[in-house]
DNA sequence: AAACTGACCAACCGCTTCCTG
DNA sequence: TCAGGAAGCGGTTGGTCAGTT
């Protein structure tokens, strides 16, 4: 399977976008949806591959996109579930509304990674560096299987989302087709197909107020979603109670009115601030059970404004 | 003021996955 | 079932800017 040639063509510019070629691109999307990538550049009057228009939109121009700092909801969120995911931007993105893969990722890159590692805790497994003191309280190997058990889940779930979103849409697409008002549901058709375009087009899933929701009508999608997102809860919730106990012995027992929060950001930063001040033992051993505690509340069966859940 | 350094992030590259005929 | 094209995705690069020396 050979690579697209689209960006090899000559005479395409690349490199930073212009206002101009910015006002064409939202311009031609906003009255005819992106349809064909490939073949909206020339369509539009740009002389950039469909690619790099994509990522522009994508990335960029969509109006549904929210810009400037992360909020510590967001942070902690991402954190949470790229224990879960690993580097699955677009997955991790599902779940925060109005961010892209690709901000999510530079976010992850230039703050989140450098902060864990500075707790001491790898970025890569979420598992503290030294953990030999830790995991001889017997929590950490069977946290670690848990979250394994939780990745497996969630990649599950993933899929069956993707997958009952198309059939949702193929459905709704049927239902329309044998109705016999066509001629109303064509204009109707047209018109979602243009909000349809004109929405996330890296997301199969729609979501408002941190709960799934799907574009088609169908009681059985929506059964089938709920079935899938309950096992996983269940499921998670399950594991975690036996967790807990042991995760409770392995935060010496320590007061557990930390809250919710994710501590490193709480003065820009804990991360930060671990490098100054004294008392580092200490504050490593604060720091972990901050994070292992933040980790594993995002599958605390108990209802919390603060977590977005599924 | 100039040179250097590091942080940030938009955009690119190339591989993978999905879709269609 | 398979091949080829299109889109999606994640890793990486390179330009810009602010802070420091």
């Amino acid at each position: 399977m050979g690579r697209s040639p689209c960006c090899d063509k000559m005479g395409l510019k690349k490199g930073p976008w212009t206002s101009e070629e910015d006002q064409k691109l939202l311009a031609y999307i906003d009255e005819h949806g992106h349809g064909s990538w490939r073949s909206l550049p020339e369509k539009a009057g740009l002389h950039r591959c469909g690619k790099s228009c994509r990522l522009r939109w994508t990335n960029y121009l969509r109006p549904d996109i929210k810009r400037g700092k992360f909020n510590l909801q967001e942070e902690q969120t991402i954190i949470q579930l790229h224990a879960l995911l690993g580097n699955r931007w677009s997955a991790i993105a599902t779940h925060l509304p109005k961010r892209t893969d690709n901000e999510i990722k530079n976010y992850w890159n230039t703050h989140l990674k450098k902060r864990l590692v500075k707790m001491g805790i790898d970025p890569v497994t979420h598992k503290p560096k030294n953990e030999t003191p830790l995991s001889t309280l017997g929590g950490l190997s069977k946290n670690a299987a848990t979250l394994s058990h939780m990745a497996q889940w969630e990649s599950a779930r993933l899929e069956a989302e993707a997958r009952l979103a198309r059939e949702s849409k193929l459905l709704h697409y049927q239902t329309k087709v044998s109705s016999s008002h066509h001629e109303h549901l064509n204009i109707i058709s047209s018109d979602q197909q243009k909000q349809q375009q004109l929405d996330s087009p890296t997301s199969t899933v729609s979501f408002s107020e941190g709960k799934t929701e799907f574009v088609g009508s169908s009681s059985t999608c929506l059964n089938m979603i709920k079935e899938t997102e309950n096992d996983w809860i269940s499921s998670t919730i399950h594991e975690f109670e036996g967790v807990e106990e042991g995760l409770t012995g392995l935060l010496l027992g320590g007061g557990g009115s930390l809250g919710p929060s994710f501590s490193a950001d709480k003065n820009e930063t804990a991360g930060d601030s671990s490098g100054g001040g004294g008392g580092e033992c200490n504050n490593y051993y604060e720091d972990n059970k901050n994070y292992l505690e933040s980790i594993f509340s995002f599958v605390d069966p108990s209802p919390s404004d603060s977590t977005p859940m599924f």
